[in-house]
DNA sequence: TTGATCATGTCCGAAAATGGCCAGAATTAA
DNA sequence: TTAATTCTGGCCATTTTCGGACATGATCAA
């Protein structure tokens, strides 16, 4: 599958910013579990990924709260389904994994929910970071605990509603 | 996977040809164990076949020996070996499964050979008919056993080297 | 409070099953 | 004695099946 790619600088590290041209397929964390570098037969390209890019600088400035880019995550119907809702929790605020498998009508499938957690294709696009355990810990992150702790960090801080500790 | 496809009579019954348009992916024999019929999300098309057609229809007449049409059969490394060593057995002549399995040098494999060939997508023009048993028994065909017989006597019949019996 | 149990979707590895076989030995039929 | 016939064990790529492992959480028992 071959695909059109780029780096982005962030607090984070490098990111690998992977799609098709037209839609964004991917975000790597540099020291994730999954995919952190580019593949063999992509080719870099820098023009499909500007716009994307000032984004991601908006964000962690802290000035941005709703991306608007255009996404082809790729997955089983179930992932599908786990993503879409991830898309609706609000910015700043958290969720249990028990509470997305609501959301997609299989309340027993929390487990599950965290395993298709596991492999988004596009964090902090998709926020998977603000799904946290029923417990409030945070359990887990494809690119690593410290970067979900910054995320969720940045999101507290720059939030319009301040939640109290 | 969209695929174009038509259908052409036989003296076995109506084959069922399919491809991408450019080059053949299938032949189905009507009483076949693999596919008989096309898939759902298909498209009906004459055109790219009628050069195979006519092909076809001289074979069956005894009249040609060797195919001139562009192949495309879809398999795993070890199949597609086997496949392409089944088209250099000439016309009305046979060998054993151990040959085969000889010819892509894993000379034990005269089991896995006999699976491959089951799983020949373009029986006839690859002629996984004119592979029997070491003892001559025929053995299997995936379009039914008496389609194999048919395809052998006619070869023997349209052979310029007679054998005896 | 701690621990065992179960439910859930996906992936991954291991293990088992499945054939269009074949050679050699044992068995049977003339 | 000589063939045909029937077992038997080994061989190999694929497919199927099965069991864990997971970014969990509700429940029940000690």
């Amino acid at each position: 599958m071959s695909r059109l790619y780029t780096y982005c600088p962030s607090p984070l590290g490098d990111l690998l910013l992977a799609g098709d041209g037209e839609r964004l397929q991917l975000i790597g964390f540099p020291d994730g579990k999954a995919r952190t570098r580019h593949g063999e037969d992509w080719r870099q390209s820098d023009a499909p990924f500007v716009e994307l890019i000032r984004q991601l600088n908006a964000y962690f400035a802290g000035e941005l709260q709703d991306f608007d880019v255009a996404l082809d995550p790729q997955g089983t119907a179930f992932q599908q389904s786990v993503w879409k809702a991830l898309t609706t929790i609000p910015y700043g605020s958290t969720c249990s994994y028990g509470a997305i498998a609501e959301a997609v009508g299989k309340p027993k499938a929390s487990r599950a929910v965290g395993a298709a957690n596991g492999q988004n294709p596009i964090p902090i696009i998709i926020p998977c970071h603000r799904v946290i355990g029923s417990t409030g810990k945070l359990t887990g992150f494809g690119g690593g605990l410290p970067a979900k702790v910054t995320l969720l960090e940045l999101e507290q801080r720059s939030s319009p509603f301040r939640l109290e500790a």
